[in-house]
DNA sequence: TCTGGGGTCCTAGGACCC
DNA sequence: TCTGGGGTCCTAGGACCC
């Protein structure tokens, strides 16, 4: 493979407190996190004593005293990262944005305009610097897994070139899990077999299931691992699923408990759908008990679904049987609702009320499509009034311990 | 590194069809 | 009636990513 280099990953740096720090200066320098009763992000001060995301606020207190905690600015956080990512769209159209503070971007087409995908790489870093205050580090090589590779190489606030040609000795003493698939697990079962580097996995041979290799990483992984696809830069992607999940601390496995909390799970996902026009045929329900074991229940329903009732309905039907499976369980820390198989939905689409319990009773069409107005005009009035003003309160869950509302809002998937 | 919330993808077994 | 092979869909579990 010869030519250019001309993949740029570009990263901002820890980036949701490195907005607290810009919009507020006595910050800088300093340990802070985002959250409260969890860490929802960390400065890199703080990440120095180990603190992380997804850690219990109590936990991070005790391994940083000086630790500050900060409410999230969750609209800045979308504006700046827009605006951040925004900047490579200057570059090419051809941009892959991954998260919020993520993205791709194939240059090769513009070089005549502005130069080395290098240069243009130096040239965002300081755009991104002077126009939106924040530290970004950029990654360019000739594929996306050796791009996000080389930006995970740069950071903090750095640019990583690698050139074509280079790749081997760039990789060779670099750790496994840098790639990108390869997490706890797999690191662990490298390490297992003696591998620790890339290097040393490139020299491991096999890749079949049956190899060694195979064995510990996973057949696809292990291909992928030593042919290095080509994977393309996808400006749009559609989401798959939808889901939301909520954590109950330690509650009683019983229908006062997971029914309330169905019911607003459903109200999430089933409103998301209907605001694009979209509805899903695979009802997915996770129950996590109180040990953390968890497991999974979904059905496939005959036609598509996006009416809140029969979501929620559903899902509790697959809840109980779950729970019957499980008749030792005594409680559950963790409910979900995901439904997937999308369709797009026509605007006035009706839905067999479908259900496992009485599918006998089939013939109520009349029902699913009452709920399904139902459900719209309470989506009317959300948007004229609130998402508070009308439906299944998050009163109901006790708020304890919740992440706020627009924090989920932004780990949302473009439908 | 005992854990929040939103996602994607892979694997494996079984049902069912041709 | 049994056997073989290929393909697709569904379900459950799990690893991983941001």
């Amino acid at each position: 493979m010869t030519g250019t280099a001309t993949i740029l990953h570009a990263d901002l740096d820890a980036f949701y407190a490195s907005v607290e720090q810009l919009l507020d200066p006595s910050l800088r320098g300093k340990p802070i996190a985002v959250g409260g009763g969890v860490v929802l992000a960390a400065s890199y001060e703080a990440k120095a004593f180990g603190v992380h995301g997804g850690m219990l606020g109590r936990r991070a207190r005790a391994l940083c005293p000086e630790l500050r905690f900060v409410s999230g600015h969750f609209a800045d956080y979308q504006r700046l990262g827009d605006a951040a990512i925004g900047v490579l769209g200057d570059f090419t159209p051809l941009v892959e944005r991954i998260s919020i503070d993520e993205a791709f971007a194939n240059v090769a087409g513009s070089e005549h305009l502005f130069g080395s995908p290098e240069d243009m790489a130096k040239t965002i870093r300081k755009r991104v610097a002077a126009e939106v205050g924040l530290p970004i580090s950029l990654g360019v090589a000739q594929t996306k897994h050796l791009a996000k590779i080389a930006s995970q190489v740069a950071k903090p606030d750095g640019l990583v070139v690698v050139h074509p040609g280079t790749e081997g000795d760039f990789l060779h003493d670099l750790p496994v899990e840098l790639m990108w698939g390869v997490g706890p697990v797999a690191r662990a079962r490298l390490a297992g077999i003696g591998v620790f580097t890339i290097g040393q996995l490139a020299q491991t041979p096999g890749w079949s299931t049956e190899s060694l290799l195979g064995r510990a990483v996973g057949g696809k992984l292990a291909a992928l691992a030593r042919n290095r696809d080509p994977r393309e830069v996808v400006t749009h992607r559609r989401a798959r699923s939808v889901g939301a999940q909520s954590a109950l601390g330690k509650k009683p496995a019983v229908e006062g408990v997971f029914g309330p909390t169905l019911r607003h799970l459903a109200d999430r996902v089933a409103s998301r759908l209907r605001a694009k026009s979209r509805a899903g045929r695979t009802v997915t329900v996770r129950v996590r008990f109180a040990d953390l074991r968890a497991v999974t229940r979904s059905v496939t329903l005959p036609a598509a679904i996006s009416a809140t009732a029969i979501l929620a309905e559903t899902a509790e039907d697959l809840v109980r049987a779950a729970l019957a499976d499980h008749p030792n369980e005594a409680a559950i820390s963790l409910l979900a609702i995901a439904v997937s198989h999308l369709e797009y939905n026509p605007v006035l689409q009706l839905e067999l009320p479908y259900r496992l319990a009485d599918e006998k009773r089939r013939p109520g069409t009349k029902k699913g499509t009452a709920r399904w107005l139902a459900d719209r005009a309470v989506d009317a009035i959300r948007d004229r009034f609130g998402r508070e003003s009308i439906g299944y309160g998050s009163v109901v869950l006790g708020r304890r311990g919740a992440v706020p509302d627009a924090f989920r809002e932004l780990a949302e998937r473009e439908l």
